[in-house]
DNA sequence: CGCCCCTCTTGGTCCAACAAATAAAGACTG
DNA sequence: CAGTCTTTATTTGTTGGACCAAGAGGGGCG
């Protein structure tokens, strides 16, 4: 059944003009992921050697091996030495380090950032009057907890990050989520820069609290009101004569 | 200015545990990115070529070769024969396709994208009802009117993409209108299963007439309302029956 | 000056080889 | 027989070299 609730392979992303000018790399990626599909493989699975892989598709195992560094750069695959390419679950974790690949960041993006992340986050805010359980409140109480046992700036940040992460989440909605988590490493450093000025890890736990009471209490206006004040709390510390470049290699 | 803009360089996105064990291809892939940076390359600049980079950092071609297959994954540069690896502003395109790789698409994505797309649209109504001018007003309303001359489904469904991303575009965040556009796959896929099935541009038009017409208006809750009731029009297409969960491998 | 042809560089692909790692099989020991 | 060590064979990692086709650049010619 994979194959009829597939409405469609997605397409048209590229152009694909002259089907003879493709390279046997590109072409041998798709073969690949072709493979992939008609085995059924999964997770953990382990693809070919190169060199059958090379005589299955009649092509050199260099060029075989250039593919597999693509696909490996995708997160499909991990290779490892004397096991092969292994199927991956990597996919996201290449997708994020992809978006952040060279996106410098500046104080201009910081101000962007928290603006998305208050249109995301009250936006949210009626799904979360309307649907949280108890339960998902409680458990937003428990991901909260554990910033006051964080034992470092960067601890304390990643922390902060999975609070919203689990705000976010609660929407329900996976399209959401996955969008929200590629701009983890952006938003973990404005969280870090914003701790590293003093600590104030039970300011943020207080107001963590705060946010979670206005949803126990379904005051979507105080909710709103406290997820906007908080999001601005974090860049009185990106001043603007406190942004310095800091340029690391 | 873009020096000093940076704050930071993406890091501790990736584990990078023991440099002993690192490949010569990744390696090379920071070699490459070092280079770039050190000499102040731009984007349309060339790269030394394939067989000088093998010299410079003491590879062999095949090496460089499959560094390179990874930097082009990445967007980072384009590799022109004869005039060797150009860098490339591709780099967002390389992350729209990476993003919409391996994502089957299926009905429940279908409901999943419908729903982020409300959460997105709907939540940036405030803003557009307080901060949108009578020419912003206007660009989207000629936006619109593309649709109406489209030829074809796949033309009416860009049509009807550039609509909602000049809408998103409003709400003047960056951060927001790049995740927006990462979705520009799944998004025109879903607008061209509504519109195969009969030719529905006149009622897309006129709907987005009266999107603008609530924001004209400065109605935030016929303007919240259209939105919402435009996107679940389009899944009337994809039936309850035909909606089951598919494994994403 | 402008056009055409030639050459030589460059990427695209392949082959062969060796090193390093390691899974698997076999040997050894208690 | 069970468990551990050793050997072996396979596989990836990397290198060097080779050839081809395409095309940029230079030189010659009209």
């Amino acid at each position: 059944m994979p194959d009829n609730a597939i409405l469609l392979a997605p397409r048209a992303v590229d152009a694909d003009p002259d089907p003879a000018r493709v390279s046997a790399v590109d072409r041998l990626v798709e073969q690949i992921r072709d493979l992939v599909r008609a085995r059924d493989l999964v997770i953990g699975d382990a693809l070919p050697t190169e060199r059958e892989l090379g005589e299955l598709f009649q092509s050199s195992r260099n060029t075989v091996r250039e593919a597999l560094q693509v696909l490996k750069a995708y997160g499909i695959v991990e290779v490892r030495p004397k096991i092969g390419a292994v199927l991956s679950d990597r996919h996201e974790d290449a997708v994020r380090k992809l978006f952040a690949f060279q996106n410098d960041i500046s104080p201009a993006s910081f101000l962007d950032v928290q603006g998305y992340r208050r249109i995301i986050e009250v936006g949210i805010g009626d799904h979360l009057i309307l649907h949280a359980t108890t339960d998902d409140l409680d458990h937003l109480d428990s991901v909260n907890a554990h910033i006051l046992t964080a034992q470092s700036v960067d601890a304390a940040a990643q922390c902060d990050f999975a609070f919203h992460q689990a705000l976010v989440a609660l929407a329900g909605n996976r399209t959401l989520l996955t969008n929200y988590r590629l701009l983890q490493p952006v938003i973990t450093q404005i969280m870090r820069v914003g701790k590293s000025e003093r600590p104030v890890q039970m300011d943020t736990h207080q107001t963590h609290r705060e946010i979670i009471g206005a949803l126990r209490a379904r005051d979507r206006v105080a909710y709103a009101y406290m997820i906007s004040r908080h999001l601005e709390y974090g860049l009185q510390f990106v001043g603007s004569d406190s942004v310095r470049p800091l340029r690391t290699g």
